[in-house]
DNA sequence: CTGAAAGCGCTTACAG
DNA sequence: CTGAAAGCGCTTACAG
């Protein structure tokens, strides 16, 4: 409670031992003598001894730290893979350090400290981090072993969904239902960043629309945010399209869900006016009636946690790309168009 | 890009000067010649050298990360605290280490831990962390700054908005459009964990009906989790109120969707058949018309990050408590009750 | 403006 | 089972 932090030395003093000894049995090592080890125990819970972390790392070259890159912390999918990765590291005795990776700039930044940051933690998880060749360049030279979450980023071991078949079904689901015309939401970051994933799932569209015949039409693609703003201001511009589209595919259920409550706003009906499908499965999915792909991220999380601890545990481990499986969820925003035959 | 890291050793031979002096020049020291340290910092460039990081926090007892402890990363509220934190922090050359304070085991943990966290972090964010005693002690011991969000804690800085009068003001909105029997949804985390952020939300709920003569009748709490599913649930439960309440004020706009959802999938209208009322201001809360009170989450927590700071800098920075003002949206989900005489 | 040296507080072979 | 010693890679007075 007083001023002074205790040491390692003042445990050993009032121990009667060496710094060694009071390090080993603290520790858990073997080679301690049972009475030893509680009497060093004892002394350094009445001191409230806890090692200096700082000489901890440096003496032992490891750090107990896990580093997240991740674009946006307030973006609901970034934050349950967040919940996903913190449980598995805690369970583990690791800490999570985290970095915004949401600009090219941030990512830059963050890639050229790889060297650093070999020394600040012992393996790092990117989430969307999309390196470009000069950024994949620095994080390999790091030595840091490295999982990517959200694509596949050889040479490290990654986890990610099958975007392009992921939102072939769900298109294929307004297609299979008599859709024809259907726009496309939320494309911003594909012009602006050229974002893997998004860049797949309009390609997924578009392959579900050949799949039937159907040439995709840019004049179908809402150029939004990925956000519920976005897809609010998306739905306004929806409605100037010329030979109006019975149905929308969104990029995200945030944008579906900003999508719904403009259109609902306007007065239009959900699905009878315009059927909408997401992705994701937002925790508010259900509530708004989306119909949605339903991916596990927070499983996603996880296993890139597991993957990351196991790599840390054995250099050796393969770095192999996992594919995790996603599912439609049908609920009250999808149905057949209003001008459909069949109904 | 070969095997090993430089050190400052490697830096300091190739460019013919002591280490003392790659120190000073790498970190933009003073008396340093301008020609020393340019080559030191073109031979350290070359290098690919970066500091040791636990060499630099050792040696300088600075570790330049902040750690915040917080409920649940997977929340809107914490994933926007987190937001602002980060961003002020990163300008600041901080790094941002997390730490899950869910469960009163955890916290518990946590606040153990504190003599290592302080040789860890410089500085801690408590995020409505709500200590007991023993754990107030333990921080309090270890001597890291501490600014807490959420609640006021003596003797660390605080910033929170005022729960008791902005949960009145909320009720007092309903009230004020004529409803008498106004139901409660989500006190669950009133009954287990004693969240103080919500029993004064409670309070502030009693004393709006106190105002107008009302005795709050324990009745028409739902006691559910403060989450989409617990509204969700909150909702079956509420129907089954007898002498239905008109109206439902919420304890976060989560659960008042959650309520919201699950109300018109049954076919009730909102707000004509209930209104309902959150708190938080929700990003999709616009989408669900849901009328609230908007609290300024990203910048709590960007205030509290740089009442941090400004801590760090200075120790002697004054430990005050700063209150964060809220206001009444009103939307679509509220209006006189079907029953009132004006309308 | 620069260098030699002490020191930060641990962990880890190596002897014994 | 235990201790002495080297070493991890920096930063910071202190001299000069």
């Amino acid at each position: 409670m007083s001023g002074q932090r205790a040491t390692i030395q003042d445990v050993a003093h009032q121990s009667g031992v060496s710094v060694a000894t009071v390090s080993r049995a603290l520790r858990g090592k073997e080679n301690v003598a049972d009475e030893t080890r509680a009497r060093v125990i004892a002394v350094a819970d009445r001191l409230g001894y806890q090692p200096h972390t700082a000489a901890s790392w440096l003496a032992s070259g490891k750090t107990m730290t896990v580093g997240v890159a991740a674009p946006y912390f307030d973006v609901w999918y970034t934050g349950r893979v967040l919940a996903g990765v913190e449980q598995v590291l805690s369970d583990a005795g690791y800490d999570l350090t985290v970095y915004a990776a949401d600009t090219p700039d941030k990512r830059d930044r963050f890639a050229a400290r790889s060297t650093s940051l070999q020394t600040r933690v012992d393996g790092l998880l990117l989430v969307d981090f999309s390196p470009d060749t000069g950024q994949l360049a620095r994080l390999e030279a790091s030595g840091i072993r490295i999982v990517a979450i959200g694509e596949r980023l050889e040479p490290f071991a990654s986890l990610a969904i099958d975007n392009i078949s992921t939102a072939a079904e769900a298109v294929g689901h307004l297609v299979g239902l008599g859709h024809r015309r259907i726009a496309l939401f939320g494309t911003e970051d594909i012009r602006t960043i050229g974002s893997p994933a998004l860049t797949d799932r309009r390609t997924g569209y578009r392959e579900a629309l050949l799949g039937v015949g159907l040439a995709a039409d840019p004049g179908l693609d809402i150029d939004c945010p990925l956000s519920v703003a976005g897809g609010a201001a998306g739905f306004d511009r929806f409605l100037r399209i010329p030979d109006r589209p019975t149905a929308i595919f969104c990029l995200s259920d945030e944008t579906a869900m900003g999508a719904m409550g403009r259109a609902r706003e306007l007065g239009f009906s959900i699905p009878a006016d315009v059927s909408i499908i997401g992705f994701d499965d937002h925790d508010l999915s259900e509530s708004f009636g989306l119909t949605t792909m339903c991916q596990p991220v927070r499983q996603v999380g996880e296993r890139a946690a597991e993957l990351l601890l196991a790599s840390i545990a054995d250099p050796a481990a393969p770095c192999e790309h996992h594919t995790v499986g996603v599912e439609l969820v049908v609920r009250r925003s999808t149905c057949p168009p209003a001008t459909s035959a069949e109904a």
